[in-house]
DNA sequence: AATAAATTTGTAATGATTACAATATAAAAT
DNA sequence: ATTTTATATTGTAATCATTACAAATTTATT
């Protein structure tokens, strides 16, 4: 999405004051190079093959850290599933009932006008939907 | 809430096809005067000790049964933490960093314009913000 | 009262996440 | 370059939430 080489990437963790060991950069790459919201499980499966080593806690680890330091954002939609977003800008997500993708889309979230009174200190705004997807709405 | 009595709760369990069992009743009764969107350990906790033979498993499955009547809804604001809501008209949910409370707020759900064609089915829309409550940065 | 159906319960199994100590790697000091 | 210190990674065990399942109980039907 952001087309960082490698070395992009070393330089992007450094400057969020994170360390770019090489697990570092290669989980952040890989979440960088998939659309669909990967979930632990997912990212520790695609890297596990060509870095043998690789441990899910330090996926885990890793994760919790660049949250911490703000470089992604955890995205629940609906129960217990846990996934994780590199795209850090305003957007809502579309999750899709039939065969469970999880969509992007655009949405002025800023504007969304609330009774919150202004001693509310806001932080995040996340908006989710649910329902089907063309490709499964076609197939019904 | 929608203060509803006793009787109440049995028949409008009754016309949305839910057989009205005792622990039914109560943990839709608790549901209805809660307003911080109980997690399933809440609720188990909080009867209890009126009705001793409570199985937690009961709550869940009495839960799952509510939620695919459609009587109650789930809201899922963070990473695994699963409330319930029995509120299921439109509104937003904003949780405090601080002290964890769960606010209600109101919001035009409905009329949040996204790029998402009209070949996308939406059957849920839902909206959570997340920051500090008024009483918290008083504190602060 | 007897039988069948539905609900509740308790326990075990599953799965995701975290805690923690040991090992390995990288950085700093000598 | 070697030693020391700090940081990161790994593997295992512990924890916690949820589900699966079968037995027991309750409710409905005959
Ligand atoms: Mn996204
Ligand atoms: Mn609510
Ligand atoms: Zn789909
Ligand atoms: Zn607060």
């Amino acid at each position: 999405m952001k087309n960082l080489k490698m070395d992009n990437i070393r330089d992007y963790l450094m400057t969020n004051d994170i360390k770019p060991s090489y697990q570092r950069i290669r989980i952040y790459e890989y979440l960088m190079n998939s659309y669909d919201h990967p979930r632990v499980d997912e990212i520790y499966k695609a890297l596990i093959d060509e870095i043998p080593t690789l441990s899910k806690t330090t996926v885990y680890n890793t994760l919790n850290l660049f949250i911490e330091k703000g470089i992604i954002h955890m995205v629940t939609i609906e129960g217990t599933e846990v996934r994780y977003d590199v795209d850090i800008s305003d957007h809502g997500h579309f999750k899709c009932d039939v065969c469970g993708k999880v969509y992007d889309f655009k949405a002025d979230i800023v504007e969304i006008e609330t009774n919150l009174g202004e001693s509310f200190i806001i932080n995040q705004k996340d908006l989710f939907f649910r329902g089907i997807c063309p490709s499964c709405s076609v197939k019904n």
